[in-house]
DNA sequence: TTGTAAGCGTTATCAT
DNA sequence: ATGATAACGCTTACAA
């Protein structure tokens, strides 16, 4: 292979004209509209593009095109630099999704959480991002309103609570995923089944707790049976599952909120002595790794074609100028593992990874 | 606040350069070298470049300086869409530091593990990103020679297995880490010291396996004492724990080559209604979120140091064109939690977010 | 079917 | 101290 034609590097468009004997023109047409292209000559082109390994440069493309190709994603630190359970496995996908949406993924984010509209625009002025996708929003959160009053395209995983006629976004059915949870344990055997949560008052938390209370209705459980809540916190959790532990009893479950909720459950268990699955079932939300590692039930979400559908609708409003004219809700899957099979006792239960 | 003078959107320097009545260069060089402008006309065009809220398109700033300022870091899936438990960390620390070197990150990856390869070319070809930081090497890994081949910048999060004379890179001292942690303990008062390491052969592991023996016969403590090893699962963990537990008993402690296994003695502790800390003692390594969920004193990784030094080194390969001399060693720090406090038996102790 | 020209926004170099 | 010129690599519109 012959060495770089121009400088040491990166061939570009003139390297494989040259190459090729035609324009930069031509060479240009044969990758972005090959039928204006002479068979032939599409094919000498094509070879030199193969032996110099070209590809056009971003850089170039992105001032050409008025456009950066790039989606920007905020790490948003929790204390230390830590990333929440959700947006790791949510940013792979966003990752590994984005080159079949023609973009790529610019994280960005801020020590403290005081700052952190400045980032967004940072990025923004600077035009290294066409847009944002942005998740966990809560209320009060300034991001949504900020991003729309600049027409800032962006979409969200998770409804926006504070403006419900924003309608770029997609969600997890919580309901019915933790109904079907419980449709899952119900058809295990359990007899008594519980539920643990989140306090009152964020949609996520209330919609999956009604998916509990319609699927146990819809058994004909009684009064609904125990309920607990408590924030996301593994200690706390314990705490607040011992009393449901006792209330269920052996051959009980208890649905949970999220997946550490339901750790916390599990480690109540284990310090009774009782086998998670085999004496008391559980299952979590959130499919994470957390779940995983502890070979517990779980709901997962379906975090690759939710990264999909919102790099679909940025690129949407993008190139239409217009968002989607309502949501898209996915339903999550049951992860059955362990903890839910009343069979064996199974201690040490093994999974391919 | 006027709109925009030209288009629809953010402005440009020509807008600025008119606003301030000066040409599009002095306005650059207010930027770029403020002393070659005069300190009125200075003034003014910062007023309008705050006024219109301009930053230099990073396209156009690419193209001409020809550098992307991005630094490409591949997320690296385990089977499904996880990180590795140091991967999150560390790339919110990389994210974090990134504009201090005035640089973004821009993350990749591939679902199965097989092209990896192809995705670091089209990211280097198109010109996406002038050098890579990478991690996890292990033995066999194409990466590091595909990289040297080509000549293209990078740094290695860990030292590369299989090129000793490559010297770009940052790592931990597991050894010193792990040292400190026996001291951490013995200054607590445990008295037997096991260690729960890998299986032999891993340059990361055998070294922290190294730091116990090390300090456990400082100690003095004879025949160095218990020792077992499995691979990063938590079940497997648990198995391997079993007799490591009977063998340091009450008032002994388990040093661990990471938080995974240190979970993994914690939850054998608790099944036989043993509490953490109280009545065996245990440490795990790399700080991560399993530690800090389950309060287990661990030797937190320097994410944050790491990842400015390697973005500062592979700054230094783009200007000077030349690797460093030598690697860099850090020291990890012991992040002391209920899981080696012997006084207080602490059931559910609360921590600082 | 192919080539030519212009411009995307920026900055280094060279004049003034 | 400031301004004009050119070039970075690419693509769309237009001319041959």
């Amino acid at each position: 292979m012959a060495t770089m034609p121009s400088g040491h590097g990166r061939a570009t468009i003139l390297d494989v004209a040259r190459a090729a004997q035609v324009s930069r023109q031509t060479v240009s047409n044969a990758l972005k509209h090959p039928e204006r292209v002479r068979p032939d000559t599409l094919e000498r082109v094509h070879a030199e593009i193969d032996r110099l390994d070209y590809r056009p440069s971003t850089a170039a493309t992105s001032l050409r095109g008025q456009r950066a190709g790039a989606v920007g994603m905020e790490l948003t630190g929790l204390g230390a630099h830590a990333l929440s359970d959700a947006l790791a496995p949510f940013l792979v996908s966003l990752t590994i999704a984005a080159p079949e949406h023609d973009c790529h993924i610019v994280t960005f984010g801020s020590d403290g959480p005081d700052p952190t509209l400045q980032r967004y625009r940072e990025m923004w002025r600077s035009r290294l991002v066409d847009a944002f996708v942005i998740m966990d929003t809560h209320h009060g959160d300034p991001r949504p309103a900020w991003l729309l009053e600049r027409d800032i395209p962006f979409a969200s995983f998770g409804r926006v609570w504070d403006d419900p006629s924003f309608t770029s976004w997609a969600d997890v059915d919580g309901r019915n995923g933790v109904a079907g949870a419980v449709d899952h344990l119900v058809s295990q055997g359990y007899s008594r089944i519980g539920y643990l949560g989140w306090p009152q008052g964020s949609l996520v938390g209330d919609e999956r707790r009604n998916g509990w209370a319609e699927a146990v209705t819809r058994h004909g459980q009684t009064h609904q049976g125990p309920e607990g809540n408590t924030i996301q916190d593994l200690a706390k959790a314990m705490a607040a599952a011992e009393p449901l532990v006792d209330d269920v009893g052996i051959g009980g479950a208890i649905a949970c909120a999220s997946d550490v909720l339901a750790l916390g459950v599990t480690q109540v268990l284990l310090r009774r002595g009782l086998v998670p699955g085999r004496d008391v079932g559980v299952v979590g939300f959130d499919g994470s790794e957390t779940a995983r590692t502890h070979d517990l039930t779980s709901v997962a979400q379906p975090y690759r074609s939710i990264a999909s559908q919102l790099l679909t609708q940025v690129h949407n409003q993008l190139t239409t100028q217009r968002r989607p004219d309502h949501g898209l809700m996915f339903e999550p899957t049951l992860l059955p593992r362990a903890s839910t099979l009343r069979q064996s006792s199974a201690p040490h239960p093994q999974e391919k990874s």
